[in-house]
This record gives C-alpha cells, structure tokens and sequence, in this order.
DNA sequence: CGATCCTTTCAAAAGCTTCTGAAAGATTAT
DNA sequence: ATAATCTTTCAGAAGCTTTTGAAAGGATCG
C-alpha cells in the first residue's frame, strides 16, 4: 500500500494549506477545496469535494462559487455530463497575481481613500486650528502620508513583480540583491 | 470647533484600520489600539485606551500585550507615575519589517515544513508505485515544488525589500521597473 | 410534459473568536 | 506591614462566521 502514504501527503498539505488561510482571513473550507483542486490533476465536482472534504452541499456550493469570483478557480464541462467540474488555476505566480489583485481591490483600496479623504480634512482645517491643535493635526498629516506613500510603492513593486513573475522573479531577484548588496 | 473634524479624521482612520486587518486575520481592536498608537505623538495608557476605544480593561489588557509580543508597540514609563504607558513603532517600513517576520514565522514556516515532509514522503515512496500512481505522484511533487520555489522567492525578495527598506525603496522601484521593462 | 439530475439558497444550528468584569496578583508608597 | 495603585487572568457572555440540510430553482432528457 504505498498510496497510503501519498494520499496522507495529499491530506496533509490541504490541512495545512487551510490553516494557514485560516489564519489570513480565508475561511477554511475555503482554502481546502482550493488546495484539493490545485494538487489535482483532474477537475472535480461538487460531490467529489463533499466527499474528500467531508463537507455539506451547501457548503460545498457556497465556497466553489467564492474561489470562482476570486479566479482562483474556473468552471468546466464535459461532454454528456450535466455536472459541473472545477480547475484550479495551477500557476502558482498567476495564483499570486490574482489573490493580491482581490485583495488590493477589496481590502487596500478602502483604507487609501479613507487615508486620502483624512488628508482632506486635514488641510481644510488646518487655517482655523489652534497652535496647539496644529501641532497634533500636522503629526497626523505626517502619519497618514506616511502610509500613502508605503502603500503606493508596495504597488509599484507588486506590479513588477506579476510583470516579472511569469518569465522568472528568480533572476530578478538575484540582480535586485546585487544592486542592494 | 475646527478640532471636531480632526478628530474625526483620527477615529474615522482608526475604524477603517480595524476594518482591514480584521479582512488579515488580525482581531478588528488589536488592530484599532495599534491604528490609536500609531497615530498618537504621546504614549497612552490602558485607561486612555479604554476610554477612547470603549473597551473593558481586560480587552485592553489582552490586546496591548499581543501587541508588544509582536513587536508593534513597546512600554514605556513616565517619572512619578506607575502605570505603564506604551508607544507604537511609528516609522511604517520597519513595521512592515516586523510584521512580515511575525508572520512568515508563524504562518509561513509550518507550510513550508509540510510541503518538504510531503515531497521527502513521494521521493520515499516513488519506487513502490505502480505506474498509474506514479503519474499522479510525480503531478504531487510538482505543485509542492512550485510552491516552495514560489516561497523561497518571495523570502528572498521580502529580505532584500526589508534591507533597502530604511534607506528608501522608492528609488529601488524605479531601478527594479527599469529591469522589468 | 413529466421525470431526472444537478445547483443554489437560506433559516436555523454549530462552532469559533473575542470581550467583559470582577477577582486575584504584583508592585510601590507610606 | 498595610494600603493604594495598577496589571493580569479567566470563566462565562456576547457576537460573528461558517455549516448544514432540506426545499426551491433550473436545465436537460425521454
């Protein structure tokens, strides 16, 4: 029975793969059919992931839909089979590129405008504040702008780095070390 | 009142950074006291936290010292004054430094740990297999080989990120876009 | 058209994380 | 030593997220 250990491999990884996706606000489930289908090398349908992941329909059908609006993962058909099966993307740098995409969209995007309309506020009132009042409002202004900027050159870096990605990052970061020593 | 728009700015900022990290898996007041810290030009206590984030002592108590275990705050002390004061890491890069090191060591290792026990068991087990099992074996080893490159690659370029840090990435960028074309 | 097969939906349940508040523990002052 | 002040702890409460399972909704077949 060498599968055994295998399979135990296989098992193993996508416990694992979900935690760690606990942990970064993925829900698990989530995260485990994803890994189930990016070490697969068939697609799979509803029932084969209720049936490894030992969970409901529904849950099932809730997170496969997730992953599709992610685009972690596409629908596919077969020819005389109603069922739906399910393809993970399995490029890993795509993977990346996507989940930093969504995640930017929904999660960076809204604290850059909130950061930028502080700003705002900032220099509106800045005239009609008190000495003192200025003093505070101007370490807020330095704080705000401080993580704009941050955040506008992880953007800058993370668009280089999906440009680079799929021809190599690799070499890209050796000559980077070489330029930083 | 030109100070109430200020201070909405101030909280409105706070909210929203809770918001995010509780989207990172980071709990929504560990992040709102850090986000309070963060902004603040003078060190705060447990009772200042308490009242402006309305909060019970115990929370507070809790999420100040997950906080220093991360490295995001330190304590303080004030001359004729026994309370604890703490004080946020205000310079954003080295933040950033701190938080991908934390989080690399306790989310990032354990993976990176399973997929070399996984890829130990297929090389262990491979001349057991039957051929068909092989084929889906060697299909194993490939994703967790993908994502462990995957992994050493962005290690790599995370350290050379977090040493030009400091000095300023910005310039790096632009080097880096140069290169990528 | 009715039967079959598959997917989606959603209210209730379960499970998980975080918070509360009071009590215990520490530390410093008198 | 005792009082005063501040911090930590933790069992129970509250709140939030995810899952379940059954029912409804769609599509395709004969």
């Amino acid at each position: 029975m060498a599968e055994g250990r295998i399979d135990a491999a296989r098992s193993l990884f996508i416990r694992r793969w979900g935690e760690m996706a606990a942990s970064w606000g993925i829900s698990r489930t989530m995260a485990e059919i994803h890994a189930m289908l990016f070490v697969s090398s068939q697609p799979a349908c509803t029932d084969d992931v209720m049936e490894e992941l030992a969970v409901s329909r529904g849950s099932a059908s809730i997170n496969l839909r997730q992953l599709v609006n992610w685009g972690l993962i596409h629908r596919v058909h077969r020819r005389n089979d109603r069922k739906e099966y399910f393809e993970a993307e399995h490029d890993v740098w795509q993977m990346f590129d996507t989940i930093i995409r969504e995640r930017r969209r929904r999660e960076v995007e809204p604290i850059v405008e909130t950061l930028q309309r502080c700003l705002t506020i900032i220099s509106e009132e800045r005239g009609r504040l008190s000495a003192e009042a200025r003093k505070e409002a101007e370490v807020y202004q330095k704080r705000f702008t401080d993580i704009l900027e941050f955040c506008g050159t992880m953007n800058t870096l993370f668009n280089l780095m999906s440009k680079a990605g799929r021809t190599g990052l690799k070499p890209l970061a050796k000559t980077v070390g070489k330029l930083v020593g």
